[in-house]
RNA sequence: GCCGGGGUGGCGGAAUGGUAGACGCAGCGGACUUAAAAUCCGCUGCUCCGCAAGGGGCGUGCGGGUUCGAGUCCCGCCCUCGGCACCA
């Protein structure tokens, strides 16, 4: 241990031990419990950045205390390395797209050596390579056969920079999720889709049920939003003049429905163009259909002026014969619901807007009171009145009936006479997840011209690989290369075939890499059904939010599909999922464009891995943003004042440990019977250090408190060390060993080199990591003397040094004697005295 | 518009309904040093009275309420940061 704390000398030294020794390696031990801490894989992009760094540094430490608390911990790590990065750097450069993604793999994997964190290397997988994406494939087929997925000619979202449709889920708010300003377009495509709609009511039992107390709340909300549940009911309303055409709507407030004023229909809807060939206004209907075609749906979206255009025809209300106008309107979604809707503007505040807009009578037939009776039809000013109620007039054998009742009459009658039921109706829909790209996972399927049938390639086959000689000079790599569909044959006639030649979402990889985590090597199957069942679920997730409703809500349906392809026992997949707040610079984000950016590996060279560590812990609290502060030294090089901060503690620590290492390693296994007051101070900061880090562990995962709870020990012990003059008593280097074997414990999770370090100091043979972690003792964390406020009508007047196991009249008398209180109770009525023991005195006077 | 998170010193942030501001950053002072750096120790919410020792008042976005006692609980607002936004 040299004199001078040098991090770098520390950290490439345990970084090389733990490598040579394979700490981190964990095997399946059904004797021992596991627990399985887990990150977001990143993508190979080919630099960590800081936000990584905090992610990571988060997990880690969670995966070490866990450690040290004896579980055994798998804590992997891998590669999201299929994706469009490297498909451009092959189109721009030439480059093969493998040799470009195992190269920044490569770097990155060195750069988060270089931060230490406690990977079990030896399952490391990239899910670009055919060892993993065989099991993309295999499990597709599995699917294909459950009727879990399947092939639909449908309007998907494009991304004209992706060059490539994109699921609903990566099309949020009309723009690509890889293109944050790059509107999405639609086009017809035939595609493959996953069956999410299967999973709606199992997604939200966990969102309400396993998953409420472990995973964060604003991402199980964004998931329930986005699956989108509505309780309503279908109604058809035959066309007036052709009984045999009817248009079906989805109504969440059919209890409404004797105040539609009108049917509205998507302009997309196939059945405008049977409507259309007697429409009497065709023409301006194609052409307002037309013209919508035309636009982005963020176009649509962006402009909220209702548009709409009437057919000319009518449709009959089945409840009261009368007959509605047919419209076609802009905000009337095609994918949503049927398709169309009833307009009931009194009770609807779109339908009243085109309403007025429109100047279509609008009839309020919902009442917060019977007795507020019929008049209220033309007072527009309260209207639209969307709370439930009480139906009024003109609603037939319903007048009088409350909104909830209603409904499901209503309802009821309508299927009784079949022209309707109640219906539940999601928001989500299936997953498409066909890419037309060529850095993907084939999909393992197989197009018969001859006999015009699409099936999975034998299994035998597997992985249908991505050849290594794809020209990306050109269009459609994957259609366009001979030796991809060279040999291929039908497998239901045995004629010559072709391959389908998009590839897999790269969000299909993502949905079951922590499985294949538990059993990476595995050549029969994706995992282990067995050694699955040792390791998961998954006990800890952390990552960024931003994947509520792609990876978390995918992965999610996607073990449940496992599940029911027999391959897991269970449905949802994590238990504890953790979303850590951004890192930004100097108040805004991040730009590597503007070189507005923290550049890890700077930080890890000018103050080390543990230090950065550190100082990003202790910033916030681990779901807040972080503002990194960022100044330039005399140099005109970038200092960051955490970090500073954060390696001076370290060396704080380090000059104790070397003071005292020595007289440390002296110290026998019997403990003193007798401890001074100064010693007992010690200890004391000793314990409440352990307590306190404990409990920001258990508690909430509270790593800043933890961080300031290591500085307080420490400071502690510096307080004792002031106090020891000359070499100091056997008993004094009892108390400081105590404190730095605590304190090492205490930091080993955070800043694990400097810990190694420390602990062989102590006089370990072994890694810190096989350590266990140390119980405070209570009593010795408890201070010796109290210190009680006294109060006067809850204003502070005093403080009273009293033992902690004063008796409460004892206590009483002395806030009375107390001479600060004194002047405030003197002379007055006392009406009562509160006394909270080892806490507080409350006098309450008049 | 709807749904979340958050408003505490110069800054990041601590506080099971019980001494608000732990810990750190920045700042100030002292020790050590020929000097500086480093280090160690101390001070540091605002304000008023006092030469001083001391002491008083105010203080967790704003206004109410519950309570002996509120940063914390309840009601009503304001500001701010995110998310979703014609979902029938």
């Amino acid at each position: 241990m040299h004199e001078k704390y040098q991090p770098q000398v520390v950290e490439e030294k345990w970084q090389a031990n733990w490598a040579a020794n394979q700490t981190f390696r964990v095997e399946t031990d059904p004797t021992r419990e596991k627990f399985y801490a887990l990150e977001m894989l990143p993508y190979p992009s080919g630099k960590i950045h800081i936000g990584h760094v905090r992610n990571y540094s988060i997990g880690d430490a969670y995966a070490w205390y866990k450690r040290l608390r004896g579980f055994n911990v798998l804590h992997p790590m891998g590669w999201d390395a299929f994706g469009m990065p490297a498909e451009n750097a092959a189109i721009k450069n030439n480059a093969r797209p493998d040799d470009w993604t195992l190269s920044n793999i490569a770097a990155m994997r060195a750069q988060l050596q270089r931060m230490g964190f406690s990977y079990d290397w030896s399952r490391e997988v990239a899910s670009c390579t055919p060892e993993y994406y065989r099991w993309n494939q295999w499990i597709f087929i599995q699917l294909f056969k459950k009727g879990l997925l399947y092939r639909k000619k449908a309007v998907v979202n494009w991304c004209p920079d992706c060059n490539t449709s994109l699921a609903n889920e990566q099309a949020e708010g009309g723009f690509c999720w890889r293109h944050a300003t790059t509107p999405v377009e639609q086009r017809e495509l035939e595609q493959w889709f996953v069956k999410m709609t299967n999973y709606c009511e199992e997604l939200l039992a966990g969102i309400n049920g396993e998953l409420r107390d472990g995973w964060v709340g604003h991402v199980l909300k964004r998931q329930q939003d986005w699956i989108g549940r509505s309780d309503g009911a279908f109604v058809d309303f035959e066309v007036a003049g052709s009984p045999e055409v009817k248009i079906r709507v989805f109504t969440t407030r059919v209890d409404t429905i004797f105040g539609a004023n009108a049917i509205i229909i998507a302009p997309e809807h196939p059945i405008l163009k049977t409507l259309l060939s007697d429409a009497p206004n065709k023409k301006e209907v194609e052409a307002f259909a037309e013209k919508l075609a035309a636009m982005t749906p963020r176009e649509r979206t962006e402009s909220k002026e209702k548009e709409g255009v009437p057919t000319g025809l009518f449709a009959v209300n089945p409840f009261n014969g009368e007959e509605l106008p047919i419209w076609t309107a802009n905000f009337v979604l095609a994918n949503y619901g049927t398709g169309a809707l009833m307009s009931v503007p009194a009770h609807d505040e779109r339908d009243y807007e085109f309403s007025r807009k429109y100047k279509l009578p609008i009839r309020r037939v919902i009442f917060g009171d019977i007795e507020d009776d019929g008049n209220s039809t033309l007072k527009f000013n309260e209207l639209p009145y969307l709370d439930y109620g009480m139906l009024g007039p003109h609603c037939g054998d319903y007048t009088g009936m409350t909104s909830e009742k209603a409904r499901q009459a209503l309802a009821e009658f309508a299927k009784d006479k079949g022209f309707g039921e109640s219906n539940v109706v999601y928001r989500i829909r299936d997953w498409g997840i066909s890419r037309q790209r060529a850095w993907g996972t084939p999909i393992p399927m197989i197009h018969c011209p001859a006999c015009g049938t699409i099936s999975p390639e034998k299994e035998e086959n597997l992985p249908v690989e991505l050849p290594k000689d794809l020209d990306f000079s050109i269009g459609a790599p994957l259609a366009n290369h001979a030796g991809f569909h060279a040999g291929v044959v039908c497998p239901a006639c045995g004629a010559d075939a072709r391959r389908d030649t998009d590839t897999m979402d790269t969000f299909v990889d993502s949905n079951w890499y922590y499985f294949r985590y538990t059993d990476p090597k595995n050549t029969d199957l994706p995992f282990d059904p067995e050694v699955v069942k040792y390791w998961m679920p998954v006990d800890f997730y952390i990552g960024g939010d931003e994947h509520a409703v792609m990876h978390l809500i995918y992965t999610r349906a996607w073990s449940m599909m496992m599940r029911d392809i027999g391959l897991n026992h269970f449905g949802e997949p994590v238990k504890r999922l953790m979303t850590q707040g951004m890192v930004i610079l100097d108040g805004r984000k991040m730009s590597k464009s503007e070189g507005h950016f923290v550049d890890p590996d700077e930080m890890i060279a000018r103050y080390g891995a543990d230090a950065t560590r550190l100082s990003i812990l202790f910033a916030a609290p681990v779901d807040r943003e972080v503002d990194w502060k960022r100044v330039k030294d005399e140099n005109g090089f970038n200092e960051y004042p955490a970090a500073e901060g954060a390696l001076r503690f370290l060396a704080r620590v380090w000059r104790l440990a070397h003071k005292w290492r020595e007289r440390c390693l002296t110290v026998g296994d019997s403990q003193p019977v007798e401890f001074s007051e100064v010693q007992a101070a010690a200890r004391r900061g000793t314990h409440r250090g352990l307590k306190r880090t404990t409990e920001a562990f258990e508690d909430g995962l509270r790593l800043n408190v933890a961080v300031a709870a290591c500085m307080e020990t420490t400071n502690a012990l510096y307080e004792f060390d002031g106090t020891i003059s000359g070499e100091g008593s056997a008993t004094d280097a009892f108390v400081m060993r105590e404190g730095l074997t605590a304190l090492t414990l205490m930091l080993a999770p955070l800043t694990p080199h400097i810990a190694e370090e420390l602990w062989a100091e102590l006089g370990h043979a072994e890694s810190v990591s096989k350590a266990t972690w140390m119980a405070f003792d209570e009593k010795l964390a408890a201070d010796a003397q109290l210190e009680i406020p006294v109060q006067v009508n809850g204003k502070l007047r005093g403080k009273l040094l009293v033992a902690p196991d004063i008796a409460e009249e004892d206590l009483k008398t002395a806030a009375f004697a107390d001479e600060k209180v004194k002047p405030f109770t003197d002379g007055k009525d006392v009406v009562k005295v509160i006394v909270v023991p080892k806490r507080l005195v409350n006098i309450v006077v008049k």
